[in-house]
RNA sequence: GGCGCGGUAGCCAAGUGGUAAGGCCGGGCUCUGCAAAAGCCCCAUGCGUCGGUUCAAUUCCGACCCGCGCCUCCA
């Protein structure tokens, strides 16, 4: 497997450590304030495949992707909803566990929690302090002092040591009042001192009650249940500066260790109908409202995935709708190869079948694609060039081809199948549709084509097969 | 200003120094009382513009145009 690296800005192999076996992942998680949106489900839907890929090639992973539940936000939602910050976070962790679950995420193997963490993030705060990398602020605040890091900016390329103050760019003027002591516009909060507005959310620590800052969180978690070092960083783009490189500052010059991360993953922004995605525009989807327009997470999650990870992605309703039918033409092509196979959809399903199995078949291009860099959209192009293949396979390549397939779909998380929410039939479309039947079998077709029209004029369809027939709401 | 990404058919989207995967839509055919469904076939002499390198460039190099991201605790 090979991936694009963030820092060398090269593609490299993906393998665990010399000497370990578990390849090592950290990923950072939500904000637990409120539900996450679809652009946010991207980032977490392709480290997924990303995850779910090494595994189908044979690596044992250990997928760490935190919850962030003490910040601004956090608190000033919990005090807005009148709830303990515990309570709130509770409620949004459980909400975002589900769409997960609707997505067909696959759990972390670990998913630690930014407040049950705080002692370890305040004894690489006081690291940080010992060593000189830190300093305390007069109101108790401890703020890390970037110029203490010679090599600060690697990941995004940036010499710091050349510019005088951050704040010179065009972006510049967020000097936030409370951050006033800073020695410099570079430096960042490791503590934050307690204020009034923080209500009953501080701790204690060597510089006074406070709370953490945001960056410390991950640095403190990741060494925790990664160690000093680990293989692989992962993260919307957003996150790159500051996030990540104050991660890496905190990380190394807290524990002596170069090489926090070994690989840098970060993935594209979503885009939403040609727009950033922004509160103001009302354009932040989440699942539910998604679903609420009919789509199925499944859908959704196919179209998250329609685009390389690297570039952005233009989120549409009509992409959606193509990822239905993609998803339905996969569908029909698996059942193909299944019946060619001799084996049932229960079969395909069962994960059995994956750890036996270990042939590709026809699908060997389909992985050898994924595995180069994620390429995703790559990938599923060849699978549909494969199922197009017009020449019937043997019942014993058809089993090759099934085996590999059930690996790729899995890597990929897309579930076929998935049982149709039954729509319930009104008891007057029922018998619409009955009397159509037998006006049709008794081949009065005049009086079928005007039921099929009362059908249609009530919104539903009626679809004949040999023996039967359906009634599909329009 | 600094750092970075991208411009491929009606829409979405891979890819390659040797002549453009795939999905959606659309068109045609088969099947069909009708309508669908399904299957098959067709659908970019062209890859932002202009130069350069090369036997050969959409693919490499340069310039330019256009769009976008980060530099603000946004995945």
């Amino acid at each position: 497997m090979f991936l694009h690296d963030t820092m060398s800005r090269e593609k490299r192999p993906l393998l665990p450590k010399p000497g370990r076996d578990v390849y090592g992942m950290y990923c950072c998680g939500p904000t637990v304030y409120g539900p996450a949106h679809i652009g946010n489900f991207r980032t977490f839907t392709v480290q997924d495949v990303l995850r779910r890929t090494l595994e189908v090639a044979g690596l044992k992973v250990k997928h760490v992707r935190n919850i962030t539940d003490v910040d601004d936000k956090t608190i000033r939602g919990a005090q807005a909803a009148g709830q303990t910050l515990s309570d709130f976070t509770m409620t949004w962790t459980d909400k975002f566990h589900a769409d997960c679950t609707a997505l067909g995420l696959l759990p972390p193997h670990v998913e630690p929690s930014a407040v049950v963490h705080i002692p370890q993030q305040v004894a690489m705060i006081k690291a940080l302090v010992d060593r000189g990398h830190a300093y305390v602020a007069k109101d108790g605040s401890v703020y890390f002092k970037v110029c203490s890091c010679p090599d600060y900016g690697k990941l995004n390329h940036i010499d710091f040591s050349k510019l005088e103050t951050q704040s010179e760019n065009s972006a510049g003027e967020a000097n936030d009042a409370d951050e006033y002591e800073r020695e410099s516009a570079s430096d960042f909060a490791l503590w934050k001192s307690r204020k009034p507005e923080d209500g009953a959310n501080f701790w204690p620590s060597p510089w006074g009650e406070g709370r953490p800052g945001w960056h410390i969180e991950c640095s403190a978690m990741s060494l925790a249940h990664l160690g000093a070092t680990f293989d692989l960083h992962g993260g919307g783009i957003d996150l790159c500066f500051p996030h990540h490189e104050n991660e890496i500052a905190q990380s190394e010059c807290a524990t002596g260790v170069k090489g926090f991360a070994a690989h840098w993953f970060h993935s594209a922004h979503l885009m939403v109908e040609g727009e950033k995605m922004s509160k103001s525009k009302g354009n932040l989807y989440t699942l539910d409202e998604l679903v609420a327009k009919g789509f199925t997470p499944m859908e959704v999650r196919a179209t998250l995935l329609s685009g390389h990870y690297r570039s952005s992605l233009n989120f549409t309703m009509k992409g959606v709708d193509d990822s239905r039918s993609a998803l339905a033409k996969l569908e029909r092509g698996t059942d193909r190869l299944l019946a060619a196979a001799g084996f049932t959809r229960a079969e395909f399903a069962a994960p059995s079948a994956q750890e036996v199995q270990t042939s590709w078949g026809r699908f060997a291009k389909a992985w050898e694609v994924l595995q180069d860099d994620l390429n995703i959209p790559g990938c599923l192009g060849q699978v549909f060039t494969v199922l197009a293949e017009k020449d019937e396979p043997s019942t014993e390549q058809a089993r090759q081809d099934v085996s590999g397939l059930a690996k790729i779909l899995f890597a990929l998380g897309l579930q076929l199948f998935a049982a149709k929410a039954e729509v319930a039939i009104p008891a007057d479309v029922a018998e619409l549709g009955a009397r159509r039947w037998a006006a049709k079998q008794s081949k009065d077709f005049s009086a079928a084509d005007q039921l099929r029209q009362d059908l249609a004029a009530i919104g539903w369809t009626m679809l004949d097969r040999k023996d039967g027939y359906e009634l599909k709401k329009a």
